[in-house]
DNA sequence: TGAAAAAAATGACCACGGTCAATTACAAAA
DNA sequence: TTTTGTAATTGACCGTGGTCATTTTTTTCA
């Protein structure tokens, strides 16, 4: 009945931690290897496992984390109030997740909790991020005849679309924050 | 300078797609693994990857004549002229590309063509959803006042934004075309 | 037809994520 | 301090995708 959680795992999970960090840091996400991690920790790999599920429950997790400080910064700025403005606002969001593309993908993979897993912290910014734009929909100049909850969902989908995009060798003439201006310009006007 | 194409080579490539369609059918896409393709082909492993890049380049072109298909069923219907119609006519190509998780993220992967690979049939699928889309808005009766390339474009990124959220354990609540109508009610309506 | 060249196929091998029975370190009870 | 149960770690091993030097088959051309 009695599950002690020795100091020494606290310990070996932060080196486990901060050599992935160390490795991500020189090379990239979409590069790191579990070997190099456990090498770089000193520690044997069943080890490595015995503290993350898996590979990807640790980026989930290393990339979830930088995630939420990039909205904790875009909700410290200033409330936008136009179309381009709050694509502006999200820009630091939106850079971090297309700053890879492997991070991208792991952040669209994890962005519903799935059955099996429980909900995780990158699914968790799935959330937040309609629940803050649509905060900012409330005050903003645009159209009334949808709930902000609506709109948010729909300025969510936009950006995965514009973010999608800038992966893709065709439709290159545009960058991306104009594409999503162009899309919230027309999803957020006022109908008149 | 001469490069000749061996029979052979067509009918080795031809066992093996057959294969690699019979392990799918009995087990889905998720489930395929080379080795098994190559047991039921007859060959080693090797000749495999003399035929196809790596395993998702098998993947893309089943997947992408599959979806092919849908695409040629639906310009098949009648043309749509409302909102919920448009979406109602959308459903094989939807229903295919969520028929599988491992189906819909491979999709999502090759949907835009990276730098390196050259453009394939899942990304040519991607264009046509938007020509299809942006045909039937010329008749539709939809706002004017946005572009119907524009519009479709849109109708893409809310279908992918419905095809996501079925994924996933959170807002199981609303089915995936009850939300994209709710959407393409919001994105297609004339404004008044 | 036979020899040389090109194309295709082979399978032993590698890389890397992940597993698990065995071992070691720890902490609480005696 | 010693004993004992459990938490934590280990590393040999596995599965599967993918590579490549070698062998086999086919084609070309004298």
């Amino acid at each position: 009945m009695q599950k002690t959680v020795q100091k020494r795992t606290l310990k070996t999970r932060a080196r486990l931690i901060e050599a992935a960090e160390d490795v991500i840091e020189r090379n990239g996400y979409q590069a790191l290897r579990v070997e190099d991690v456990v090498q770089a920790a000193g520690v044997a790999k069943g080890t490595f496992f015995s503290h993350f599920r898996d590979k990807d429950a640790l980026m989930e997790m290393l990339i979830g984390e930088r995630l939420v400080a990039c909205f904790d910064q875009v909700e410290q700025g200033p409330v936008p109030r136009t179309a381009p403005e709050i694509a502006d606002a999200l820009q630091p969001i939106h850079a971090f997740m297309t700053s890879e593309r492997y991070v991208f993908d792991l952040i669209i993979r994890y962005s519903g909790a799935t059955a099996i897993t429980e909900i995780g912290p990158i699914a968790r910014c799935f959330e937040r991020y309609v629940r803050l734009v649509a905060g900012w929909l409330e005050t903003a100049k645009v159209r009334k005849d949808i709930s902000p909850d609506l709109l948010a969902e729909g300025v969510q989908a936009f950006a995965i679309q514009s973010m999608s995009l800038k992966f893709c060798a065709l439709h290159e003439a545009e960058s991306f924050s104009d594409r999503l201006e162009i899309y919230l310009d027309a999803w957020l006007t006022p109908a008149n």
